[in-house]
DNA sequence: CAGTCGTGGGC
DNA sequence: TGCCCAAGACT
């Protein structure tokens, strides 16, 4: 790889990984799964689990966000056994509203794997664990710095916006991440790995935000060549935005005398993969739940079509859905594939989200 | 490499 | 309001 314009000097390699270091000794978040550098300089030790739990929830998630269901998680599994052990559904409704399933499919994928491969204890390379489900390139470096303190580099968003000022880097995204993964190699201290990226994690998140960064308080507000230039609100570039497509499709709201209501669970790829979801059709071809066309000739014309619609934006496409309703007649039974689901089931946030502004939609109004 | 895959908060 | 963004992985 051809050097940067402003590749960092010698100078520059040395002193901001110390700089950065006291500012997160003195201004680290205090959060649920992190052993702060006073705890740790008692003794302390990271739980490898809580530090991959917290790991896979904050991958394209906040951390106001992630927090209660990391608590959640921990009461209901306080260890990999107990993960491991766990029923599917148990996992996917604990997660639902969190985003991103397929990151709790592999969750339990890799509970399962330490539990049958690995004694159920983590392995503390970087190599062995990128072997495993759900854990990628950012993932295994993190889980080896924070909870092994091995000398690992992991690059994340903050990191990458982070390095990408400090050293003026303009290259755009996403090749950029090859560069900053180059330069963060140069700079992780040997002696504390973990804390370095973290305080990198901090500083991105507090300080150096995409929007208007605090560069007055920032520990690396001297050796920054973005501030030095000025442009530190432009870095990093990204590639241009594409356009969003726009779906509608049509929700079915069929209920039962116990006032249960129908519902399916998806395959476990794809959108929403794994998750309880009310039948619809009409946005997402390759995985229909055909119902209108498997219930009974006698209930194909029966549906009446609910006032409002739900509107749902995902990552890639925008989603409106319109809602037909009625109530099943006496001996209809589930079609295979489906199962009825009480309210207060559903209502206990175990559905993904778009699913959640679907019943308040039918139910509270 | 580029597309897929959720959601909620901030502005 | 609509757009931007967030501790990425997988195909």
């Amino acid at each position: 790889m051809p050097e940067p314009a402003n590749h960092p000097t010698s100078a520059l390699l040395k002193w901001p990984a110390t700089a950065l270091l006291a500012w997160y000794d003195a201004h680290a978040r205090d959060l649920p799964w992190r052993i702060l550098p006073a705890a740790a300089k008692a003794g302390t030790k990271p739980d490898p689990y809580r530090i991959w739990l917290s790991e896979i929830m904050l991958q394209q998630t906040n951390v106001t966000t992630v927090r209660p269901y990391y608590e959640k998680f921990l009461t209901l599994f306080p260890n990999v056994q107990a993960l491991a052990a766990a029923p599917d559904a148990q996992v996917m409704a604990a997660w639902a509203g969190l985003g991103y399933y397929s990151r709790a499919r592999n969750l339990v994928k890799c509970a399962r794997t330490l539990v049958a491969d690995y004694h159920g204890e983590f392995p503390n390379t970087e190599a062995a664990l990128l072997s495993l489900p759900g854990i990628g390139p950012y993932t295994a470096a993190a889980i080896a710095a924070i909870a092994f303190n091995q000398p690992a580099a992991p690059v994340d968003g903050n990191i990458e916006r982070v390095l990408s000022r400090l050293y003026k880097l303009q290259t755009p995204m996403p090749a950029l991440k090859a560069e900053v993964k180059q330069a963060n190699a140069k700079l992780v201290p040997k002696d504390r790995p973990g804390d370095f990226a973290q305080a990198m994690m901090d500083l991105g998140a507090t300080l150096c935000t995409p929007k208007r960064p605090n560069c007055l308080i920032c520990p690396w507000r001297e050796p920054c060549l973005a501030r030095q230039a000025g442009i530190e609100e432009t870095l990093p570039i990204r590639a241009p935005k594409k356009p969003k497509p726009e779906r509608q499709g049509t929700v079915f709201w069929l209920e039962n005398a116990k006032g249960h209501v129908l519902m399916a669970r998806r395959p476990d790829k794809g959108l929403l993969g794994g998750m309880l979801v009310f039948p619809s059709k009409g946005w997402d071809a390759p995985n229909e739940s055909q119902l209108p066309e498997r219930l009974p000739g006698a209930m194909q014309n029966q549906w009446t079509p609910l006032k409002g619609e739900v509107v749902h934006v995902f990552t890639h496409f925008k989603l409106t859905l319109s809602i037909q309703a009625q109530t099943a007649p006496k001996g209809f039974r589930a079609p295979k594939g489906f199962q009825w689901v009480a309210p207060q089931d559903f209502a206990e946030e175990a559905l993904p989200s778009v699913m959640t502004k679907i019943w308040k939609t039918v139910l509270l109004k």
